[in-house]
Formats: C-alpha cells, sequence, structure tokens
DNA sequence: CAGGGCGGTTAGCGGTCGTTAACCTGAAGG
DNA sequence: CCTTCAGGTTAACGACCGCTAACCGCCCTG
C-alpha cells in the first residue's frame, strides 16, 4: 500500500507512454519500436516487462475499468458510511460526477483508449472489462435513480451512457494549455452532467 | 440533386462497407482485402474506384464533416428566411440538436470516425476536416450564445464540444434493436442536451 | 571474487499489408 | 465484327511489424 510517490517504475513508464501513442494514433497505429523510443529503450527491450504489445493494451483497459469502479464504490461506501448524517442521493451523484470528471481531466489519453479500442482484447480481457465496465454504469444507474424514481430504468441507463459521453469529451477541449483553467472547466461540465439528468428526471 | 432512390453505385457501396470496418476495427486494423470482400469483389479491385486506403478514409471525413456543417447552414438559414415570423433562437438551437441527432442515430460509423481517425489523414485533407468541423462548432457556438447571452464565448465552445460528446454517445447505446425505439432515443437525447444547455446558460 | 539474473542490445524470421503489374472478360459503339 | 474500355482477376513485390534468439554488462549477493 505504499509505492506511490516513488519515482516511477520502467513498467509504470511504458504503461504510461503507451497510452498515450496508443491514444493518439490508434493501437495498431503504434509500433513496438516507438513505444521503446518513448521510454528511452528500444524495441524487444519491452519484452522484459510486457507479454507483447496487447498486454499492455490489457493492463491499461483493465486497470482503467478496475479504477472507475472502485473509486465509485469508494465514493458510495463514504455516503452511506457516514451514520446518522445521510447525505442525501443528491450528494452521492454529485459525487459520482466529480470522481469521474477528475479521471477525464487528469488521464485523458486513458479516457480516449477505454472506449475505442475494446475490441482489439484478448476474449477472456474484453469480457473482464466489459464486466467492469458494466458494474460501473449500473452503479451510476442505481444512483440515478434514487435522485429521479420517475425514470424508468431503460432511460436511466441511456442517460447514463450520454453524461458519460459528455464528460469524456474533454479530449476534444483543445490541449491542457488553452482551457479556462481546470477548476473552471471542471465546473462547466459537472453543470452540465447535473443539468442533463435533470432534464431526463423532470421529464 | 436526382441520383437517390437510384441503386447505390459501386463506390457507396465500398464508401460505406468501409466506414463500418474503419469504425469498428480502426483504420489501420482493416485491410483492403475485407473492405473488398465486403463488396463481393476481392482485394486490389478497390484501386479500380479509389487511389488507395487513405483516399477512401478522406472522402468519408470529408463527406461527413460537409455534410454536418451543410445541414446546420441550411437550418439556418431556414429560421432566417421565414420572414415575419422568426421561430426564436431557440427553435433554431432546437433545430441544430435534431439535425445532429438524426445524423447521430443514422450514421453510427461516420459519427465514430468523425472524432477517432481524423489524425490519420494526408495534411491537406486533415486541414480541410478540420476547417469544416470548426465552422460547424462556431455556428452552433453563435445560435448557443443567441439563446444565453450571459455565457462568454470559451464556455460556449466547451458546452458545445461537450454536447457533441453527448450526442455522439449513441454507438455507445447497445445494438440499433435493443434501443427503446428511435424516436424515444432521439426525444431522451434532445431534451438532455437542451438541459445541460440550460444550465450553463442558467450558471 | 565468483556467479547469477535483471534489463538491456542487435540480428533476423515469418507473416501481413498496401500497392502495382499483367492479364482477362463482357458489354457497348461505330 | 472489331475495338475499346470499365471493372474485375491473380501474382508478386517491398516495406513493415511483432516477436524470438542470441548475446552482453552491471549489480547484487553468498
Amino acid at each position: 500500500m505504499a509505492t506511490r510517490t516513488d519515482a516511477p517504475t520502467r513498467r509504470e513508464q511504458i504503461l504510461k507512454e503507451a497510452a498515450r501513442l496508443f491514444a493518439e494514433r490508434g493501437f495498431h497505429g503504434v509500433g513496438v519500436d516507438e513505444i521503446g523510443a518513448a521510454v528511452g529503450i528500444s524495441g524487444p527491450g519491452l519484452y522484459r516487462h510486457f507479454a507483447g504489445k496487447d498486454a499492455m493494451l490489457a493492463e491499461l483497459l483493465v486497470g482503467i475499468s478496475d479504477s472507475l469502479l472502485t473509486g465509485a464504490k469508494r465514493r458510495l461506501a463514504e455516503a452511506d458510511g457516514v451514520t446518522g448524517s445521510d447525505p442525501g442521493p443528491g450528494a452521492v451523484l454529485d459525487s459520482l460526477i466529480e470522481g469521474h470528471i477528475d479521471f477525464a481531466l487528469d488521464d485523458r489519453p486513458l479516457i480516449t483508449l477505454h472506449d475505442r479500442e475494446l475490441d482489439r482484447l484478448r476474449d477472456a480481457d474484453r469480457k473482464l472489462v466489459r464486466q467492469l465496465q458494466r458494474q460501473y454504469v449500473e452503479l451510476w444507474v442505481g444512483v440515478l435513480r434514487e435522485v429521479y424514481p420517475a425514470v424508468p430504468e431503460p432511460s436511466a441507463r441511456s442517460a447514463v451512457h450520454s453524461v458519460f459521453g459528455l464528460l469524456n469529451s474533454t479530449p476534444h477541449l483543445g490541449r491542457p494549455g488553452s482551457l479556462p483553467g481546470r477548476a473552471v472547466t471542471a465546473a462547466l461540465l459537472h453543470r452540465m452532467a447535473r443539468g442533463a439528468f435533470a432534464a431526463v428526471g423532470e421529464g
């Protein structure tokens, strides 16, 4: 449970650069030599750390999905855990939105990969990722229907997917420097997400 | 201005299948033999219709961007053109949203390609596509700021990009059959888009 | 100080890919 | 009836890619 704030291990360097390159040019558009060059070693040296190119993508996608789900579960538990002072479902929804926005703003390449290169995985890995993604969606759907009980489940699920589309649009918002500031962007996205959900709930 | 309701020409068949395959497996993940097989000819026969694989992608992406922009301009002109009975900026915004939703629901592969494979284009084509996309965005921004004049331009632009993310999420909403019906989905997306914009405007 | 293994290197193999070359066929036109 | 040509075919080439093989040096440890 330590290892953070340490210098990044070589595996982590590789994963980070691979994520960036995959997001920029697509999984098939990046050669192993380029990934190696991005971390200062060249080509086949990567195979001391990963079984192959596929394994890097698999670890990235499983990691993203797992991290999103774990974070959401934690936020849900924190909300339910505070005995006595129930924050209300609206606050839980806000917390989920906030967590997703943090992820979308801080790990743009991963967000990009997450819904783009899933089909390049081996069957077992793809099933795992899809299962994690589905759990994440269902968790949001549950919270959303606590806030807006009148919304039928299929609509809620569609709404959640659409809001993910909205929040995951950060890669299109220009380079990290051209934004009006991270906090401002986060607040804007948050309000839009709530507004989109509200429009569903008040139907 | 005829040619529609005719049998699709071979070029059109190829473009349609290529779009589907590119969207499913990525530009680099599809071989020319597969594209050929999808239209009943095999491999190099495609070169009787296109200069190369890149040319197919270019024609697809330019076509999408141009079609989106042209449709939006037409809707804007229709609104401004009705002398006397100005429909109001809100109705124009609704019309833009409706047009984009139609596109997202009817041409899912193209929507997918549109923000995914842009970097695979030659410089000249990429610049053209980006220019068309930019015009499309600015057109939306203008209309949005008529509806919500208090929204500063950078926020409006971010909001437009985010709503595109929302509307373009249709590929994630399950296969075309599993949806609650096209009209229902379209209405849901429309309300969410308006809700998201309203949340920005009422800030 | 011997040795072992971690983390690199370069060379090269097998397969695939985009593209070209050369050839063929069936239908239209004078 | 001969020609032309659009629209196919198969063969093959050169480039590239993922991956393995073989080798090597450095550091750690007994």
